[in-house]
DNA sequence: CGTATGACGAGCC
DNA sequence: AGGCTCGCCATAC
């Protein structure tokens, strides 16, 4: 990781997310980080917004777990389309996903500025 | 160039 | 405690 001068082969897009990707792409398996988490790691305050457009903006092969990024009341995407299989890919994970797709923040939130 | 939208966040009522 | 509005960034039209 810590490689964001690499542009993966699946992204074309990239213009000024490529930081927003790379901070997805470091979360940990098992892991997720809100919108405003990975916009503050990007160096966006408050840019949860552009992330979440960064992410919409995501190809299909994108090399970036985006299902891994969820809001800040911990729940996954609520706008997203595919949320239903985003919650599985969290469960496959080992990130327990409740059948409201609602995944617990203080266990499974990526402690990337206490980890880094 | 200005306006509108968007998978959010935080503040305010 | 709950709900609503504004603000942030970036892209699209």
């Amino acid at each position: 990781m810590t490689e964001p001068g690499r542009e993966e082969p699946g992204l074309e897009r990239a213009s000024g997310w490529d930081c927003f990707y790379a901070v997805v792409a470091e979360i940990p398996r098992g892991k997720v980080a809100t919108y405003g988490g990975v916009a503050r790691l990007s160096g966006v305050y408050r840019g949860a917004r552009a992330v979440g457009w960064a992410l919409r903006a995501l190809p299909p092969g994108a090399a970036v777990p985006w299902w891994r990024v969820i809001s800040s009341q911990g729940c996954v995407s609520p706008r997203a389309a595919g949320m239903q299989a985003q919650a599985d890919l969290l469960r496959q994970e080992g990130v327990v996903v409740s059948d409201d797709l609602r995944v617990d923040l203080e266990r499974y939130l990526w402690d990337a500025e206490a980890g880094a």
